[in-house]
DNA sequence: TATAATAATTTTGAAATCGAGATAAATAGA
DNA sequence: TCTATTTATCTCGATTTCAAAATTATTATA
């Protein structure tokens, strides 16, 4: 039998888990309605805000493992969303440029996308949501534990 | 452009996604070198924790397609962990029922899976997780938005 | 400069998931 | 009672993902 800390913290990861997959599902219903996978979404996004990255950077920030890089690059240029680029100093380097017909996508999406998880939140009031983010700070960067 | 309050939901999101992973991560790793993958622990946890239950309700409780049950469901019925019963009062029902060789698998587990959690929860105090199992059961239940 | 170690990407095969349709059983309504 | 609708499970094909191995390029070191 687990002790009181222990009975917390598993509560808090349900509550946690619930609350992610609870808004994750209606976020992600929107992508595909826009005809782009979570995955492809989350990649194009990430090209558009932070600019040109790196195959393998991507593969980072999107936690997605090497082999689904390959794939999902693949599937966004046979679409004409993004182009392979050389990099000029290391040839082992690919990185991942976001065409302007992607561009105009993420632009076409994003306010929608942005204006509905901002409804999917609004059972938390503004102060309420500050606490939230704080609190989950400290819970996304715990690593090197096992 | 997005006012203050998408801003905010927006950045609410991103934390919660990134805990929500960092957590998984590590969970999901634990479990698996225990041989299951995190579905098939998710089913037989249920069925440990909360008795017998049709595959529907598997389904709906922890967010599985039908095809996909009758998937889990087979692999878990084929390492001998649960077996199918017959509803006696409904033909069309199907119950999953723990076998003893999956409880003692869970009951295996389960201790050093909760040490686990409690520990990579740690970099909250315990009030902490209270705030945040209270914020969090809010954003849980939104739905019924679109 | 060779050689070995490291790094980035792609290939391959298997596993997991979904959605749509098929089947079978139960229920509601005429 | 018959028929239509709903419900539960399963089947099937396609998509997405991973992990491991292969390929190619770079860097470190002897």
């Amino acid at each position: 039998m687990e002790n009181d800390s222990t009975a917390k913290s598993l509560k808090l990861f349900i509550v946690l888990s619930r609350a992610y997959k609870a808004i994750n599902e209606h976020v992600n219903k929107f992508i595909q309605s826009n005809g782009l996978n979570p995955t492809e979404f989350a990649v194009l996004e990430l090209l558009y805000h932070k600019g040109d990255q790196p195959l393998q950077q991507i593969g980072a920030k999107i936690l997605l493992a090497s082999g689904s890089i390959t794939y999902v690059v693949d599937k966004l240029e046979q679409k004409g969303l993004l182009k392979r680029v050389a990099c000029p100093n290391d040839r082992r380097v690919i990185f991942a440029q976001i065409s302007d017909e992607g561009k105009n996508l993420i632009q076409g999406i994003f306010p929608e996308h942005a204006k509905r998880i901002d409804e999917l939140m609004s059972s938390l009031t503004d102060s309420e949501k500050t606490e939230a983010i704080e609190l989950l700070k400290k819970l996304g960067l715990p690593a090197g534990k096992f």
